[in-house]
DNA sequence: CAATATCGACCGACCATCCGGTCGATATTT
DNA sequence: AAATATCGACCGGATGGTCGGTCGATATTG
């Protein structure tokens, strides 16, 4: 119980946690030191370990702020009302919208991927983990109700769960890459669009 | 000129290729030590620099013979004889058969991918950037190919290229990251069979 | 209401460690 | 002996995290 709460708490953590998702997110974990972060955020080095405890810990905050977004996005799908093909074209719409406001935590997460063994400890690793399953597992759902609709023609729902994941996820990475070129929305419609037609039940 | 040729040179370079590579593609660029590389290749750390000048151009030759495999198989493919779709998979199978050979090349690429643009110089991420290209080109060769011939609906090639690549991309990632649960071939052809299906012409 | 005491947010110089790359010593081959 | 090849101790720069100290705000007291 402290006996005087800080007026500045949120604001200060907003401070550090945006300048430190414009650096991470450019330039990645490794290549983004804390005293870049703390001039960046306008407040001294020490500063920053007074809010956090280490520089993986203010990393880690800003992964699961996305991650969670997402899969609460994809839970959320599952419950609404509806066929399969309306649900999963409202859920692409909205994935698209979320996309493209949380750019920045994008490229932070495609930052982090492919040595997020390096950077978190193993706690951490299983919690990112976690989300990844989670969204597995929502995708699956919805796509199973698609299969009983006959929307979907009769497959392992999770490993097309996985397959539709891994290929949202390349077309993410090209946006990224190539962002005045290539428009995410664009990308995931055509695919997904035509992924659904090929495997679409009969008609 | 040099007055005797070394013996060792093609045994040494591939020693510490092979050295480089399983941990490289194991720990990634930064985690990676010039020392634990030496020990590995059962060598001094100062042979090393005998044979390249840095960590970074070690590490290039290793992204370089990826990529120009990559790229010389997908430029083969579009002179082959034959209708897009018997090409595409046959193009696919041989995909196929190169991540599986290379996997752990494929393994260093996703490693080197999300911050290349910090481990190496700009004319390194140039020529990068020109592999790509490349196979985006050939790619497209191929789309174009089919468009002609009635068996894809027309679109903008090069961009639908854009997207495969992607999603074969994002497929790759899945497959390295749940080895034993997603297999590289099925996801590929579960996907792009699909694909095709549903974005082939008329009937 | 002053005067005094306490607190906690903030700072940045400093420390310990790590690591890529160098270089002189040494061994081997011609 | 000259050229080539190998080695590993050492150097210098970088960086995450620490810690003693500052200072204004808040509480306490007379």
């Amino acid at each position: 119980m402290p006996k005087r709460i800080n007026p500045f708490k949120e604001q200060r953590e907003g401070q550090i946690k945006e300048a430190a998702l414009k650096l991470f997110s450019q330039k990645g974990f490794h290549n983004t030191t804390v005293t870049e972060i703390s001039e960046a955020a306008g407040l001294g080095k020490g500063t920053i370990y007074w809010y956090w405890k280490s520089k993986e810990e203010l990393a880690f905050s800003l992964v699961e702020d996305m991650l969670s977004a997402f899969l609460r996005l994809l839970e959320e799908a599952v419950g609404w009302e509806g066929a399969f093909r309306e649900k999963f074209d409202r859920l692409l719409d909205e994935v698209i919208a979320l996309y493209r406001v949380e750019k920045e935590h994008c490229r932070l997460l495609w930052k982090f991927r492919a040595d997020r063994h390096y950077i978190f400890d193993q706690e951490y690793v299983r919690k990112v983990a976690s989300y990844y399953l989670g969204m597995r597992k929502a995708i699956a759902a919805l796509v199973e109700q698609g299969m009983e609709e006959g929307a979907i023609r009769r497959a392992d729902a999770d490993k097309l769960a996985l397959a539709m994941l891994g290929a949202a996820e390349g077309l993410e990475l090209e946006w990224l890459e190539n962002e005045e070129y290539f428009d995410i929305g664009e990308g995931l419609k055509l695919v997904f669009g035509a992924l659904l037609d090929g495997l679409g039940g009969e008609t």
